[in-house]
DNA sequence: CTATTTACCTACTATGTCAATATGTTTTAT
DNA sequence: ATAAAACATATTGACATAGTAGGTAAATAG
């Protein structure tokens, strides 16, 4: 399952995309519409900042921007940014350790051959393609 | 990611299948074979007896066998016994109380997709085509 | 009929993650 | 100066994960 992160931040970059580019968004606002506690979307919207998704501005008429199109989103960076990981094992993740069982293991091509078809499908998808 | 119960719930079925369906395999040489904790093997091997995947026998010369051919099992039953659930958010599980925002979600759809993509990849490899 | 080997059963535990809350401080426009 | 916003740090309760511990019941070999 994907954590309420991952979805809360979906929901946070659409919102953003349809209050249009022009101006920044008060979380207070975005809280609002999607009915989510702000101090916790606050904590979601400082890793999408800390990923370059979003950017921040702070004072009176702040609020948070997309930094591209959306059409220059994928839906897996948004994912990866807040799960961390695709992988479904953890040997397959980036930095994993060489597995002891490496040279008799039956499953790591299966779970290779998901891995990538997980990664096909959510880089392939746009945030545009959810508006 | 996937738990450990998952990953070695495959681990066992492809150690019994590899052991041939003769006799009983006893857990304690799976354990051994695929260096696991024998206690936690009983865990799983309980659940997937549950769920009809194994059958016990007890006593002298006792252990677990496959109750089909490993043609005859998919990986998808096996991860869903262990799992629960492939949905990758709540409100597409089979009892999910109807979601108050369906009406307005952008997101399902892709949460649709992804999940037939997931069990038709899982449902269709066999663990016979772990061997 | 007894000892052994196995599955089977119930309970417990340490650790970590998830999903938030709480309480501020800093920045910026008015 | 004030208000509104982001930004920062810490804490919390509930739950899941990945096991351990200590037994009982069943079957077989001798």
């Amino acid at each position: 399952m994907f954590s309420t992160k991952s979805r809360y931040a979906l929901r946070i970059l659409i919102d953003l995309a349809q209050q249009g580019r022009d101006d920044p968004v008060p979380l207070k606002d975005i809280a609002e519409r999607q009915d989510i506690s702000k101090k916790y979307l606050e904590i979601i919207a400082k890793d999408l900042v800390k990923g370059g998704l979003i950017k921040g501005a702070s004072g009176k008429h702040g609020g948070y921007m997309l930094t591209r199109s959306p059409e220059e989103y994928s839906i897996g960076e948004i994912i990866e940014q807040m799960e961390g990981t695709f992988a479904p094992v953890a040997c397959l993740e980036d930095n994993a350790e060489e597995c002891p069982r490496a040279g008799v293991c039956r499953t790591i091509s299966m779970w290779t051959e998901f891995y990538e078809l997980e990664k096909n499908f959510f880089f392939g998808k746009k945030l545009s393609d959810l508006l």
